[in-house]
DNA sequence: TTTAATTCTACTATTTATATAGAATTAATA
DNA sequence: TATTAATTCTATATAAATAGTAGAATTAAA
């Protein structure tokens, strides 16, 4: 499952996808249009920015606008940056690999082979989805 | 991810399915041939007969065994008996569907229809691998 | 009756998720 | 330059889930 985070940043990056082009929106503006609780949000559109998704201006007027192109931001993305790994083991993970504490011989791990051919599929299938895709209705 | 609850009871029930037809496994045997801190597999075992993917005789000589045919357990079954749904939110999931509490008006959610289509791979995968499957190295 | 196993109930840390509070900083503009 | 309204930052709070432990009760074979 997503965490709330990784939705509501999910929603928020659509939010922005969907605004006029120079378009600077407000954080209360996208708490409201998204429905997402706004001091949460404040932080989520902080990690965001961290990440290079999205750029901000500060001050009076100032706001959040997207940074990379909608095109180029996949779901894979989104949820390797909140919730980390895509795989359903860390042994089967190419981002965030980690060995089982309980794995004897991982060569040898049963299991692994299985976690790693659904990670394969998951995987295409969310890095075939981006923020612009997820737009077209 | 996986919890450990659900990486231990796959291991288990690969353990079970090595074993001679009419062997009946201890749980200290299970708990040190697949590495499973005892007590804790104590309670997933338990958990797996509620669900009746194996049985046990009580008493001396007691133990665990398959009560399902290795060939009828997917990955998806273990997964959705201790970590429920399969789809990223619960607005798209088949077997544990729930309405996002934020959500303003679901069949108009651009993010839902993206995670549909996620899901359709993942549980095509999840489905297609047993432990059986697994067994076969 | 003894023995060695499962079964059951309850408890307890630890971590993670989901936020909230409030002060500091920044930048436009009057 | 003072005001205003926004982001930014640090710290904290709370609740739920995860992972595991303890110990007594029950069961059934020998």
């Amino acid at each position: 499952m997503l965490s709330h985070k990784t939705k509501y940043a999910l929603k928020a990056l659509l939010y922005l996808a969907e605004q006029d082009k120079d378009h600077i929106s407000k954080t209360i503006e996208i708490s409201e249009g998204a429905n997402i609780p706004k001091k949460f949000l404040e932080q989520i559109l902080l990690d965001l920015k961290r990440g290079h998704f999205v750029g901000s201006r500060q001050g009076k007027f100032g706001g959040y606008y997207l940074l990379k192109s909608k095109e180029d931001i996949t779901l894979a993305d989104i949820h390797r940056f909140f919730d980390g790994a895509i795989a359903l083991l860390p042994c089967a993970s190419l981002n965030f690999y980690e060995p089982c504490s309980d794995c004897k011989n991982e060569s040898e791990c049963l299991l692994r082979k299985g976690i790693i051919a659904i990670r394969d599929e998951t995987l295409k299938a969310m890095e075939s989805i981006t923020i612009a895709s997820l737009g077209k209705k």
